[in-house]
DNA sequence: TTACATATTAATGTCTGACATAATTACGAT
DNA sequence: ATCGTAATTATGTCAGACATTAATATGTAA
């Protein structure tokens, strides 16, 4: 939406002023007066036109902003600008349920596990040929740089979750999976290892490929299962 | 954490204020030193100790209250207070994906049928005697009213997922039924509807009991299943 | 003595207006 | 043409005042 051409905003009367402020932007956002990218009225212009003060205005964007909703750019240009979507605005949730729950790498592996064996089931029986095309071009690992290995190894992953055509569990994958590499530092493979995941990779890739979702499951569970063992190597090495 | 005995507060330099103050209570509320249910400092000890003023640390507080960590209480004796962190740090997140990417009501309910049934199968091999127990305690629903009708299926899904002892996956599922029942709303069952709905509880609770991982899973599937299809026949009628 | 109405108290909620800071853009001197 | 500097415009921070809220303390009448 044009900065220009705004929504109504109504002056507020009852309950909290700063709630007001943020409810009634959420609501516009979601509602999609409001697109990824958009601009939203500074704070002054906010602030007169619902009459509130300008640091109650401000607190209702700080919620926003903690929500993952808007991003703010200090500066001339500068302001309160919508973010696009995605499954980080759940990755916060999670990592702070997670932290304060103490789970454990084990328990974390073990859902990622199980819900992206269930996409690949699902990628089995829904994926489009375009879905497949992806995969393809993401599935030789025998690259140069570790970072070109890491970019196609998150790429299947992704592909595979979004072929399953639901994107609930699309979301809730990525997030699980953005989680485990943040959190966990990345492995350094031997070349035994690239030639394992590699393996692996088209097995899943040949599974989805032919239908066959049983097979699909397993493979993913194979491939996930295996990088738990790498990384549990790891760990132990380093002690 | 007592109110006296406070954690140390060191006056912040660089960057921004507010974020000071948020990531810095963040950190001690994830490490255990405020607990659930501790009050934070007041405002303005809170703004003196750290050298910054009441709006920046009001904006930080905001900042905590939107991630759903504290709780703000206004008047005597009132105060911020650290939240007990349970599903609906997450749910918040799902909510908003799920209502900009406009996800239907049937990607959800898939999700949750994939997703419970995981923990349904995983609750048959890792339940404990507790578990069963308290499984038994709810599986009879030839009840009275609505609510208890109601109070007993959402304690046995509750319970299976707990069961199945992976917390991420118990959080995941927590927040996905919550969603559900405050998306959309609940259904008035027929006779018919209640002896169906008990046959699928007894039938998960029996799969579970005897180790069945399969038996399991399909139950659960199935008791799924027959909500969204008894949601589904709701929505024609009002039509 | 009890019960109800009122005052006190201590926290958050809001407002106002000023100044600080950041970052893009415009401009001017070399 | 280029580099450095000033202007512009957004957010960031500050200080101090007053409003609101809700538990508690107090006082008064039945």
């Amino acid at each position: 939406m044009n900065r220009k051409s705004k929504p109504i905003f109504k002056p507020y009367k009852k309950s909290s002023a700063h709630k007001y402020v943020s409810e009634m932007l959420k609501d516009y956002i979601i509602s999609g007066v409001y697109s990824p990218g958009d601009q939203l009225p500074t704070e002054i212009e906010l602030s007169q036109a619902l009459g509130i003060s300008r640091a109650a205005t401000r607190e209702g964007l700080r919620e926003l902003e903690s929500l993952g909703l808007i991003t703010t750019v200090q500066g001339y240009k500068g302001g309160r600008f919508v973010k696009k979507i995605n499954s980080d605005i759940i990755l916060n949730g999670l990592d702070l349920l997670i932290k304060t729950q103490r789970a454990s790498f084990d328990e974390l592996m073990e859902a990622r596990k199980a819900i992206e064996g269930i996409t690949s089931k699902m990628a089995a029986l829904n994926r489009s040929p375009e879905n497949l095309e992806v995969m393809a071009k993401v599935i030789d690992l025998r690259v140069d740089s570790k970072e070109e290995f890491y970019r196609k190894t998150f790429e299947l992953h992704e592909i595979v979750a979004l072929a399953s055509q639901n994107r609930v569990l699309y979301y809730i994958v990525q997030a699980i999976r953005k989680l485990i590499f943040q959190t966990y530092a990345n492995l350094t493979l031997e070349e035994n290892d690239v030639e394992l995941v590699m393996k692996n990779h088209y097995d899943i890739y040949n599974s989805i490929k032919n239908r066959d979702p049983e097979a699909a499951e397993k493979a993913m569970i194979n491939d996930i299962e295996a990088y738990r063992k790498l990384y549990l190597e790891v760990i132990k090495n380093k002690q």
